[in-house]
DNA sequence: GCTTGGCACTCTATCGTATAGAGTGCTAAG
DNA sequence: CTTAGCACTCTATACGATAGAGTGCCAAGC
């Protein structure tokens, strides 16, 4: 049931929030009174005030105190914004200033984007790097360290690359590493890696000899090289700018709280699993404190979108900080770098 | 002049540092009057105390309280322990059950090394990876990816691959890419990468048509992939359990040094510069306090020793934490670190 | 019936004061 | 040289008083 407010009520609901959130400190009726323009006294927008707690979208900190907004109130205020916001033009203007444009390396790209959100948002920033088994394969090359040694390079087609060293049971000689990883190549191209090791795994359990005894050698070396780490990888997360979090007084109050987020951001694996939950919605998420159901996050809340290169979502960035966040501003910033990524990704100008 | 202290003063030094990183509060005549074994009276304490705040190894927070020791203090304290501590049998125990013991990728080592370092001491656990210009080389490849796209692989010889997609003017098949990085592996295997690219600029000067076309192109080829970024490279520092700076109640009790604490953390530039001090320096190093000579880290110390390879130091592993830290056993953490470290890297069983 | 001024009430934050406790420095005696 | 004793200093804590902000409710007004 989508809760009905009357205008008045959204009215002083939303002058609350936007002045909690400039402020940091409980609203009292008489500031409402003043700033919503709603031309009532104290009194009766106490009366509405009343109303609002009782809906759950306010609460008092204590009996005797302004009103300060519920993460059911944020999510009201943070789903009545319809349309994503744009970007205020002088943001707009010095991000295309900083924003990186060409792509030399993609782990750098990225690590200047979680940078790039982290310092415009004055939050910390987030990127989540593709995942293994979403990756869509372009080439793979075997090279002959020494004798049974091989290294395994991975180039995606976002062009991210991934190593590995590999030990074998018998010495492959170059040009035969070189037949192996074209006849990989040749079969992978265009595959997302789950899809690959779908392939593999099928044609290593037929056993037909359909392929010669080197082919099938090189299935084997793939599965050796990248099919296993697909399963274990947990994904990575950059986090930047971590140390912003200490910049909001309702988190510098409570030491034990600091600790845990900082805990938190250490442990990327939980962090990654905010990942799934946001491709999964296709467009901007917002998580409000609760909502990322992630430990020791409760306090936060999170902006996110995902980045795509040709058919699907490869992995999102985004914005984490306090509840008490500019909710319009920082889904602009998390938009505009996940469309950015995206068409840098995909080799467009920008 | 190696400061000369009676045996006594020592004795009241040491028992005044100790029980300080046991307690954390200043410590008073009385407490060490009973702790330091010297049977003496508390009065008799209060001379020695005295004297050694007048030699500045320790000083009072204000007028009436006991004594905390200073960094000077403190570095007496650590230049007193002459050999490099031994780790507790118990902790021997443990260290052998989880540290890793085999090589899979380099990257994930030295992430692992760092995340022990922290779990073991309860304070951050840091590794500076190789440095570029430090590297020897070992092996490069050249895969074409797209015409006029080419992906150049480095592997180091200690197994670490650094990746980098170029863009070429004119198109190069697979085939002469091949020769080309043939042609780089011969002229350059064992070197430094410094000494790499000492060489390449030289025979890029010279011109003379010693070599033929396709092999100047090579040259050139290794100096746009990894030769202008070894000038820009910052090196690379990973962090881990950072968070537990904030178990310190010394630093809790200030948020604006916690702010600048984290923010020092996230500047791995900044951290970068411990590492070239503690290469230097060939032993263990211990820096206390300001001697970091990083801004932002006053309130801390660093315990670090470099990794080898074969001849050369290669990188450094360490541990932050509170200048009130148990010397003795992180230095001995290290030590350890270190050593297993380099044993791995040079491909020993531990 | 909605709005509003008025008023009593509540809770917090802040300040000053008093007090207990810890530790010192100094002095004089052993 | 050591030590007991004592006066002094500084901190931390508790306590009470007070000012301020904000509420809820009631009764009067539009």
């Amino acid at each position: 049931m989508p809760l009905a407010l009357t205008e008045r009520q959204r009215t002083v609901l939303f002058t609350i929030i936007q002045d909690y959130i400039l402020i940091g400190e409980p609203i009292g009726s008489r500031t409402v009174a003043r700033k919503s323009g709603l031309n009532l006294s104290p009194a009766t927008i106490r009366n509405v005030m009343a109303d609002l707690e009782e809906m759950g979208l306010v609460a008092q900190p204590h009996a005797s105190a302004g009103r300060v907004p519920t993460d059911f109130g944020y999510r009201y205020y943070v789903d009545s914004l319809t349309s994503i916001p744009r970007l205020q033009s002088n943001d707009l203007e010095a991000l295309t200033l900083s924003a990186p444009s060409k792509v030399e390396r993609i782990e750098s790209l990225l690590e200047q984007t979680s940078l790039l959100l982290s310092q415009f948002s004055q939050h910390a920033g987030l990127v989540f790097a593709p995942r293994l088994p979403t990756i869509v394969f372009k080439q793979i090359n075997f090279a002959r360290l020494e004798p049974k040694k091989v290294l395994a390079v991975l180039v995606s087609e976002a062009g991210m690359t991934h190593t590995k060293v590999v030990k074998l049971d018998e010495d492959l000689l170059q040009d035969k590493l070189t037949e192996m990883g074209n006849f990989l190549n040749s079969q992978f191209e265009g595959l997302s890696l789950r899809e690959v090791r779908a392939k593999v795994l099928e044609q290593m359990a037929e056993e037909k000899a359909e392929y010669d005894a080197l082919l099938q050698k090189a299935m084997a070396l793939y599965e050796q090289s990248f099919g296993r780490e697909m399963d274990e990888s947990p994904g990575e997360v950059i986090v930047e700018g971590a140390s912003n979090i200490l910049n909001s007084p309702e988190i510098q109050r409570d030491i034990e709280k600091m600790r845990t987020i900082f805990q938190a951001f250490e442990d990327k694996g939980r962090l990654v699993r905010l990942l799934d939950r946001c491709l999964t919605s296709d467009g901007l998420s917002v998580f409000i404190g609760e909502e990322s159901e992630i430990e020791g996050l409760d306090d936060l809340s999170v902006v996110s979108q995902s980045y795509r290169m040709g058919e699907g979502p490869l992995g999102a960035v985004g914005i984490m900080g306090p509840k008490r966040m500019e909710y319009a501003r920082v889904m602009a910033l998390v938009d505009y770098a996940a469309k950015r990524l995206s068409h840098l990704l995909a080799g467009e100008p920008v």
